[in-house]
Formats: structure tokens, sequence, C-alpha cells
DNA sequence: CTGGGAGTTAGAGCGCGCTCTAAGTCAAGC
DNA sequence: GCTTGACTTAGAGCGCGCTCTAACTCCCAG
């Protein structure tokens, strides 16, 4: 797989791909073809795509970083990388709340222009 | 009130403050003191009350800008003012729904993990 | 043999939202 | 008078996550 179809396919640049892999982000560098050029397995392409969904849930990128060396070493991390994506749930879920509250003034300030609104008309 | 109360009240800093009112987004710059110290009314700290609301549900600055400059404007723009605060709603709730979904993702790995942990011990 | 297209690198640049610095003014307390 | 502390300004700097540029190599089709 090259590096625009991996693109293709997980909605990343091949820039973002690249600046990925600097980050430390891939579990491996991927492989090079005789010609140098990137050469991404289909293992590579489903780690990128979790990636995306960490990064979508506003996952910081030194996050992602720690969980990518995690899973690098091995089976004796599995503790420490359910801690990580739990810290990390409880982000997430903490970011929901906090939106639906904010959700709620701007709803009352919605309901308050459409009676302003009514009362003119 | 002072910049520093306003600051207490709020929770943003007095730098933060200066910046939002550079940025326009106060609905007229608060008049100064004797000392040229910026004087801020009870309807300065509720409004900028209410800017934290809406940035904290992720409006960007520049639209907080347009909504400052519709109240400014006065009562004939409540049509506009819904509009904008109805778009920036949908907003929030798309967001909220991007992050159900990607926390299902995320579930479902500590899942796997606590699974694998019980196999192993 | 000549383009054109896809890849490579190191490193610069950008947009956002602050955040801070430097240099200055002013008022109150010792 | 002198220090301290709260404020003022213009403008620089920062952290994040990309995003892009320049210069290059390689390969293939015409």
């Amino acid at each position: 797989m090259t590096i625009a179809q991996v693109a293709q396919r997980t909605g990343l640049t091949a820039h973002t791909l690249r600046y990925y892999e600097r980050a430390g982000l891939m579990l491996e560098p991927p492989p090079r073809g005789d010609n140098g050029h990137r050469r991404y397995t289909e293992r590579d392409a489903d780690w990128i795509a979790l990636l995306t969904r960490l990064r979508a849930s506003g996952m910081p990128i030194a996050a992602m970083r720690r969980y990518a060396e995690l899973v690098r070493r091995g089976r004796d991390t599995y503790v420490a990388r359910k801690e990580l994506l739990e810290a990390h749930r409880a982000d997430v879920i903490a970011k929901i709340e906090q939106l639906r509250s904010d959700l709620e003034i701007v709803d009352h300030k919605i309901d308050l222009y459409s009676r302003r609104i009514m009362g003119e008309e």
C-alpha cells in the first residue's frame, strides 16, 4: 500500500502520515520499497485508522505517542494501556458533559430570541 | 469593577480580557477611571460570562465577534443572532455525537484489554 | 531523451487562542 | 522620597497540530 492509498483510506494527507510517523505514532516505521517509498501493510492502515479515532475524540498527540509506545512494548503493558484509555475515556465523558451543559445556555438564548422575534412581528 | 475582579469572577486572566477587547468581543470598550484603568460594569461581567460559555462550547473567536457585532447593532438583528446561535448549536450537537461515537471504540478497546488481562492472570 | 507524476527529506510556516514581556504610569503606605 | 503593586500599552512568543515548500530521486509513457 502506498502512502497515497493510506491517505485516501484514512482521510489524512500524506503530509500528516509522515508527520505522525516522525511524531512516534507508528508501531514501527513502515518498510520501504526499492525506490525508497513507504509500503504500508494492512495492519498499518488499521492502526492509523485507530489513531484517527483517538484523535477525533480529542486525544493529544503526546498521549497517542505514549499509547503507541506501550503497544510496542508488548503484552505486559495491557494494564497500562487500559489505564491510559480509561483516563482518556473520562476526559471524553467530561467533555461531553461540559458541552451538554453549555448547550443549555445556547438553547436558552435561542429561545429568548424566538420570543423576542415573535413579540415584535 | 476592576479588571482583576472581572478576571477573578469569570476565570479568565486580565491578559485574556484585554485580548478579548482587542478582538472586538466587548459590546463597547469599558470606560476608564481617572487613572486610565478599565472600569467594568455588571453588564460587562455578565456579557463576558456569556462569552466564556460560548467559548467553552467551542465557538471560535471569530464567531463570537460576529455575535458581538450583531448585539451592538441592536434590536433588528434578533433573527441573525438566533441563526448564528442555531448554527453553533448544530455544531455542538454534531460534536457531541462525534464524541459519543468515538467513545464506543475506546470502550471497546478497554473491554478488550480487560479480557486480555483476565485471561493472563 | 524528455516530461510528468509520485514519492523522498529537512525544515519552515501557519492558524488559533491565548500568554507573556517590557516599559511605562499612577496611588498608597512606610 | 521610595518602594510596592495594580494597572496601562504595543507587540513578541508559545503550544498544538498540522500544512506546506524546496530541492531532490525515481520511474514510466510518448
